[in-house]
DNA sequence: AAAGACATCAACCGCACTAGA
DNA sequence: TTCTAGTGCGGTTGATGTCTT
């Protein structure tokens, strides 16, 4: 062979840019419930027009329910400042030990504030940052703030604790962007609700949302609709948060009872409706729920019901 | 208010690495 | 051993938002 390689996709046959709701939607849907065991083959058998690195790059960097979104934390910050120092420009590596960071995200952050914020200093590591000079530099510092000390991690309202504590430092082998534990072979472990409502926190926590304007975005609408909530109650948007945190075991607990299943068929059965749920929540969120009752405080209580693939169809063909 | 400069970050590009035939 | 396909990684780009003049 040459030296050049043969390029990956067909650039003319790919759609590129930024993702849509739809797409996303997609892909999270198809990855939940076939696992993505051949990025290259994945576009096509989802359905979508992007290439495989595309889509490996999408889910690894955003879609995955496990990556942490928002403000980094002065201790993440000096976390990666140390890494950097003895690791080098080897972002994955950094980011296996900083949980749910994924190295697209720190390598933007190093080169849009460490660096700079270093320079100066000569490689120093500011001791006494002012949260002021914290603010200037992290980037979102607009989009959440609400319970947050300054720039900072976010942080929850303690009656929250449980469900939506701090993520702890999770062994590195699960966390890397490169390695996530959710990612090889058959089905991807369905991300439960508990976790769910950490990560859609962790989607809000970075974006704009006060941007809902354009069709394609490059942020799921689940962001602006997330926050609509917030606005409208606080207490709401936090009752809803622990509804979520209950609703899993009490739901499948309640199914188990209601439906049919025998007892065998149950945990495979209690992942369906993991996923089901997780994914009638998403649809909901992303403004592609129809049929269906719109009131997201029904999430906590109403039955899962299984997802119509024609629904998807009808809703996702271009 | 408008325009230009700057900052941010998602996404793309292409090379490197690895496993399997 | 060589070749090929698939995937991972790091550098770079471009669209978009924000700030400054």
């Amino acid at each position: 062979m040459g030296k050049g390689r043969a390029p990956c996709c067909d650039k003319d046959k790919v759609k590129r840019g930024p993702w849509s709701p739809q797409e996303d939607l997609r892909l999270i849907t198809f990855i939940q419930r076939h696992g993505h065991e051949n990025w290259r083959a994945l576009p096509k058998q989802a359905g979508l027009l992007r290439c495989g690195k595309s889509c490996r790059l999408r889910w690894i960097n955003y879609l995955r329910p496990d990556v942490k979104r928002g403000n980094f934390s002065k201790e993440e910050e000096e976390t990666i400042i140390r890494l950097h120092e003895t690791l080098g420009n080897k972002w994955s590596k950094i980011a296996s030990h900083l949980a749910g960071r994924t190295d697209n995200e720190i390598k933007n952050v190093w080169n849009t504030h460490l660096k700079k914020r270093l320079a100066p200093k000569n490689g120093k590591i500011p001791q006494n940052d002012e949260s002021k000079e914290i603010c200037m530099v992290s980037s979102s510092c607009s989009s959440i703030t609400i319970v947050s000390s300054p720039c900072g991690k976010r942080n929850l309202p303690s009656h929250n604790s449980g469900p939506f504590e701090e993520p702890k430092e999770f062994p590195s082998s699960s966390i890397s962007s490169s390695n996530s534990n959710i990612t090889n072979s058959s089905q991807v472990n369905v991300p439960n609700l508990e976790n769910h409502g950490d990560s859609l926190l962790n989607f809000i926590g970075v974006y704009d949302w006060k941007n809902n304007t354009s069709e394609e975005v490059n942020k799921p609408e689940i962001l602006d609709t997330a926050f609509d909530i917030l606005l409208e109650s606080d207490s709401d948007f936090w009752d809803m948060l622990d509804s979520l945190g209950t609703f899993q075991r009490d739901k499948i607990q309640s199914n188990e009872v209601e439906g049919n299943q025998s007892p065998d068929f149950g945990e495979e059965y209690s992942k369906e409706n993991e996923n089901n749920k997780w994914l009638q929540y998403l649809e909901i969120e992303l403004g592609l729920e129809v049929t269906k009752n719109e009131n997201h405080n029904n999430l906590s209580n109403t039955a899962a019901e299984p997802l119509v693939p024609e629904m998807y169809d009808m809703l996702l063909k271009p």
